[in-house]
DNA sequence: AATGAATGAGGATTCATTCAT
DNA sequence: GATGAATGAATCCTCATTCAT
């Protein structure tokens, strides 16, 4: 009976450290072996389980993205009414688990992989749809028709906060970030009536 | 009978060529040859022109901020009133001569060697700088202390809907895009009253 | 509860996927992977029971040399008389047990295995020698002191036909290749009158 | 202006040197590595020049068999007559330049590498498809319709001796292999009276 | 008996960069 | 002014082999 089970504790190791050092460096251009060590393994490991470089890669975003998702989930069930929804949302997207120096630097380096692989593409595409009809469905009871819009609105303005942050070292600014956006949504609240 | 003036010549196809690769690709990846086939050149003259890969992406940046700077320009000089420079400013950075597959996948690019190249990032920040001070300069007539916020706002939207667009492949909307910011600015204008 | 008695099941298994690997890719450059996937276990137990690469293939050569020994020993017994002999000989080396496409293919590439190590070398250089003396024995009666030369020429055909045969895809010429053997065989007694 | 007018050099260079590689190593493992240090140059010029091992490997089979083709081509010029021309392939097939421990090696490998290369393949079937009809041709004279038959057979062994050499270390024995072939021709012209 | 886990060594390939002309 | 020639360094990937269980 061989050692047995360390896939999955090998494969987490590796896409955490692909996230990390994706952030660490800012940039994609980074090397299985640097990922590999940074997960105390091999390189030849690293392709042995993930088949290579470019679905490493993937594996670390699809870790960003469910990562993202399971906290807007829960953001949800713990909000109260339509207008807790939305909060609820913009919250969770400026929470300092997702809006974190090095987690902001591998979105935008998802949104630049997202140009060349098509499955990355995809994953990003299917976050946005999520994102979107998740908006709206919070935002139909409170602004009826112009919700599609207005959920547009607010991922356009999540989408550009977050990579204005990752221009600028600092720790990002949660709370200014979250009421940049909640200030336009209370705007399109008011305006309505 | 050595060519004189050569010089500008080259290194101006150079830079172009360089945005489009980077456009064409979507990735910083791109190789110097490639470039240097582009413009009809070799790689060993991109080189002596520019001295390095690095400085070669960094003339494509400065090239597209600046050709993004000037459009802005000719729009406020053209432009009547508070309202109008900052419809101006919004309009220019939809205007389809910015508002391109190309230039928007290296506009991505550019945030992401920004976050290696401090030279890069020195340009983005200007560049954002610069943004800033015209939003907030003709927006200080229309809506006082509140300026620096929406020019914020603004701001953050329209690099969002950039980010955005680099993930869909299909000619960019540019009337959407503006009605989307400017639906935002209305939005505020009427907000406080 | 141990198995007992494994280790010359799983060998005969390791053997016989060599064989078939070597075939199916035309060449040595078979993993060890690949020979123990088709055998039903890991690379480790091959590893285990043969120590490592080298000698797998060996044990595939001396297989396929073995068979074609058993094969053309059985052909004798069965013959009659000298001439019978000699096209036993040849029937068993075109005999569609032998003169089979990944056969064919496995010798081609123990000649080249042969290049490079010493052992494959004697191998091939003792089952040179047998058919030689096969041969010799068989002709003697019928040709006398012609006997080697002819010997060497109907071996020389045998593994030039076989050498072409591994060039074409198709379904092996069983009967061609037997009849132009044994065309210059009846040559050869004929000539002697 | 640069140096020019390197490439064919370099590439004669290289082609040489791939051959007396897989002369020595007697495989077709050799790694790019030993092809251009042989040659006296860097990897990396090697797949600047053959885009990749697959084409300086196919390079290296061509030169052996345009050099074999320049010498038969060369011997039947110098012939006369019908049997002049049989005597004319069958002595260039084995005479010192080609008949060598080397490029015999070459050649093996190249009946390897057709198994996995259909271009490598293609090459050796025309060679063969030239050598069958300049056979025939020069046969036809001689022994009318049994011409393509013998033609084969001569082949075949001609064949089987290269292979048969390419086992024994030694230099190889010309005049032995030319009288071996030589004396299935004079049979089979003597069987048809 | 058997295997999953793990790696070190090596190889093909790419590319920015330099240099002589 | 311009380029073909050339390379060193780096990267992805493969694979035989070992080991603990």
């Amino acid at each position: 009976m061989p050692k047995l089970g360390m896939e999955p504790i090998r494969k987490a190791a590796l896409v955490e450290a692909t996230i990390a050092e994706i952030g660490a460096s800012g940039s994609l251009d980074v090397t299985v072996s640097q990922i590999a060590k940074r997960a105390g393994v091999s390189s030849a490991l690293a392709h042995h389980y993930f088949g290579g470089k470019e679905q490493i890669l993937q594996a670390g975003m699809r870790q960003v993205l469910a990562d993202f998702g399971a906290k807007v989930r829960a953001a949800l069930v713990a909000s109260k009414g339509p207008r807790g929804r939305v909060d609820a949302i913009i919250a969770a997207s400026f929470e300092v688990g997702n809006f974190r120096r090095d987690v902001v630097a591998a979105w935008l380096n998802f949104y630049v992989l997202a140009q060349t692989s098509p499955d990355a593409s995809r994953l990003l595409v299917v976050y946005q749809r999520r994102m979107h009809s998740n908006l709206v469905y919070a935002l139909k009871p409170l602004i009826g028709v112009r919700a599609p819009d207005v959920a547009r609105g607010i991922a356009a303005m999540i989408d550009g906060v977050y990579i204005r942050q990752a221009l600028h070292g600092g720790t990002p600014d949660s709370n200014g970030a979250r009421s940049l956006v909640q200030d336009y949504l209370d705007m399109c609240l008011r305006d309505q009536a």
